[in-house]
DNA sequence: GTCTATACCACGATAGAC
DNA sequence: GTCTATCGTGGTATAGAC
């Protein structure tokens, strides 16, 4: 087993099956891609799904996990970044937005290692009927968005606790939405294609947007429920 | 067939099975409801769905269209409303958001007729990974979406036309995220409970986080990408 | 430890009797 | 309109080959 074997890499079946799993619950959902679709196109055989993962659901949840905690990781180091700069001082909140919606977007532009499928796939995957999905994705973003809601909050003190969670809401789904629903934006109004793949001028739409919406003057009725 | 029959409704078939389809699809998505489930639930036979609809995507075309025909003509009656109220003057923007937000909203809150699993089904369904359900999605909402296109661009003259899709975009997601996900708020960061079917306290934190966004003023890449 | 062949039950859809 | 039988296909479990 130590002996060299340059040719094949340990795991090289799991990592086979994790990448088409991955255009493939994208272009036809968790349930709409067979095993056996999967397994054939990955070039292994059936069982080896059920022998690597344990089930398709476990399958799913490896997925998740082998992009999503580097990338709430490069999350959390970016914001610890800009906070060190700031030395002490509140962080503005388009700054911090910036910092979470990049990450996203910087995925999205790695079209080599297939990061694009992978976040169209996060977004949509925040609505999954399936519960025990969202809840593995809630507890995969709790550390960031503990991190996030932390220095909002520095970043606008005067607004009510509930108000942010409830704008935090609006935000992350306004992110994941834009990022899964690619197509929605033609049958809509028509827009040119050329630009939905243009990460920095979407970053620069979204943050303006987001900013703006988050740091929005209160409402009386909202303000009173407060 | 034309004599009295009042104990049994016409079509009271399908809509057994169209109640039955809107909570099941709700809680575990289409794929995820088997036919045998659907029927036991509804009291009906198993091949009644075919009989009565076709198939299961054509149930599901019936199911959207019972409520979103009538959902878009009210938004589009409440527009003219507002239109004729004006008296030819340009709507303000937050005016045109609170009519289109609110229709969805007071959908959800009449739990007596479903209306609630309506809403957060179709919540999901801009991101189904399915084309032919976004393709259908995308032909209900184009009538109502251009004619809330062409208010804001009453309302917001200055504002570049593909940057006005954009927002628009962005604000479709973030109510179709916020129906949808309903527990995902207390995933992230808690939020009371009780404030989550408030629905007019709703409406005005998303009426005022979304005019907020649309109206924000412009980044220079962005105005210079117009 | 890795992988394959195969068997098992539930699913969606359909045809035909009633 | 309803029911039953049936077909092809789905996810999963396991026994055994390498």
């Amino acid at each position: 087993m130590t002996t060299l074997r340059a040719v094949k890499p340990p795991h090289e079946t799991r990592t086979r099956i994790l990448d088409a799993a991955e255009e493939l619950f994208m272009l036809h959902g968790f349930e709409g891609t067979s095993m056996r679709l999967l397994t054939s196109k990955a070039g292994v055989n059936l069982a080896a799904v059920n022998y690597h993962f344990g089930s398709k659901d476990a399958l799913i949840e490896a997925l998740f996990r082998r992009r999503l905690d580097p990338m709430n990781a490069a999350r959390i180091a970016e914001l610890a970044r800009l906070e060190e700069e700031a030395n002490g001082r509140p962080l503005a909140a388009d700054a911090i937005i910036r910092a979470f919606v990049g990450q996203s977007l910087r995925h999205m532009e790695d079209t080599k290692s297939g990061g694009r499928n992978f976040i169209r796939l996060l977004g949509r995957t925040y609505t999954e009927p399936t519960k025990p999905i969202r809840v593995l994705i809630g507890q995969l973003y709790a550390p960031t968005m503990e991190r996030y809601k932390n220095a909002l909050e520095r970043a606008l003190p005067h607004m009510p606790r509930e108000e942010l969670v409830w704008r935090m809401h609006f935000m992350f789904g306004t992110l994941s939405y834009t990022l899964a629903a690619t197509d929605v934006v033609q049958l809509i109004a028509g827009c040119k294609p050329e630009d939905r793949h243009d990460a920095r001028l979407l970053e620069d739409r979204l943050t303006a947007f987001l900013a703006a919406g988050l740091t929005a003057p209160l409402k009386h009725a909202v303000r009173k429920a407060a």
